[in-house]
DNA sequence: CGAGGAATTTAGACTAGACTAATATTTTCG
DNA sequence: CGAAAATATTAGTCTAGTCTAAATTCCTCG
């Protein structure tokens, strides 16, 4: 039985595949691999249920695991990732920008509609909406080929006090955080220089490049501000 | 155990389940019962499961089945598919008017979407189209609240030669049939008189109002395409 | 280095939803 | 009317995906 590579149509991967991939791919990338109870925990499983489920992506060819080490996507498990990641963001975009959602709502809604959406209607809303290449909380979108941008960023909560940063990505999607980073301009984009930090793990004072506002923010919510270095 | 009749927070209904509710409404809309193999015939099941099916919604409240003979929705059931084929429209509208859709591919993409669109992205997308009255094909739109416009339509196959109609409904979702008639002008709003009608069973001819042209439509399609009388 | 605890896997059971084969009922028509 | 055909139902099986309980493995720390 010669391994089928990449046969270009593929049979459609069901709900629940595709959310174990997304949640690999998001445990996995900046680590080596993503253990049975992260998963477990990301989608609100059972370990028993995750464990069961990663053998059969490894028959399936999506993943490779290791018995009681955890596991990793395939070439081919992260490409379908990426397609369901891709889908998802461009919802998000498009539900924002032309349904008139709020950043802290379209996290869900794609959630659902991630799963239903052809390919043919997810590249119409990224040509009617110009191609985006971030989503709405900075996200970079992978392209239709399954690339995405690497990104190089550091949380608020490490950057160096004096540092100048743009805001790039806000890793949360909890609507609560999210409507106060949106209510005291924190989206990507701003611009800012760390202008204090207190010790023993106290909070980051950030100074805006724009309006020159003062703002602090606690350590735990300054861990999911992702930042880029800029010249000052 | 007394019936909670319409509780509002319903625990949602499953894909195949909406698929059945809409599938017994299209069926029982004119006549009585829904039949197993009509059914089964619409979803492209096997007669048992639509036989297990209905005692299921029977036991949800959702239809009414009389064995041997057929099952028909209750209030609650016809409530539920009339917001399954809300939802199914106002996506068809959506993709053809806002994402560049043909009328011949609309069905097949809102058919999955409809399972996985909130009320809410509905709403915002009916909204953003100012609350549709009709789909592509011209079938009514039910309202959020889960009235439908009765129509009263005659298809052209039956209607009297001499007789001025309007084409209201094309009552097919085959893309090819529905090619064939926004080719040749056969689309809901156009407005024409039945200028001939062959004998045993032979085709029909309609003269356009409005550029004057005559169409000969042979039987099987005169069937689907349904029309409102109109003053001369 | 070994014992306890955390993480993982196995084993077994359950649900929704589908199928086929066999049985039962209804309808149709000679 | 009664037999053949059509339709419906029952019975039993299957798959995907989930769960809990029990057994296993790994890791940490005294």
């Amino acid at each position: 039985m010669t391994a089928k590579h990449a046969g270009p149509p593929s049979p459609a991967l069901s709900r629940s595949v595709e959310d174990y991939l997304k949640a690999i791919y998001h445990l996995s990338r900046h680590g080596g691999s993503a253990t049975t109870k992260d998963i477990a925990d990301r989608l609100t499983l059972a370990a028993p249920s995750v464990s069961v489920m990663l053998k059969r992506l490894a028959t399936m060819g999506l993943a490779k695991r290791v018995p009681y080490q955890g596991a990793q996507l395939t070439r081919q498990g992260r490409h379908a990732a990426l397609k369901t990641i891709r889908r998802h963001r461009v919802l998000e975009v498009y539900l924002a920008k032309r349904l008139g959602f709020d950043w802290d709502t379209v996290h869900d809604e794609a959630e659902r509609l991630e799963h239903a959406a052809s390919d043919l209607v997810i590249e119409r809303m990224a040509a009617a909406l110009g191609n985006p290449r971030y989503d709405p909380h900075g996200d970079p979108i992978p392209t239709a080929e399954g690339d995405i941008e690497d990104t190089d960023l550091v949380p608020l909560a490490t950057a160096p006090v004096g540092s100048d940063l743009e805001l790039r990505q806000v890793d949360t999607q909890d609507p609560a955080r999210l409507r106060f980073f949106a209510g005291h301009g924190l989206v990507p984009g701003r611009q800012m220089t760390v202008a204090d930090r207190q010790p023993f793990g106290g909070p980051t004072t950030v100074l805006f490049k724009t309006g020159g506002a003062r703002q602090v923010v606690g350590t735990d919510l300054a861990k999911v501000l992702l930042c880029r270095k800029v010249a000052a």
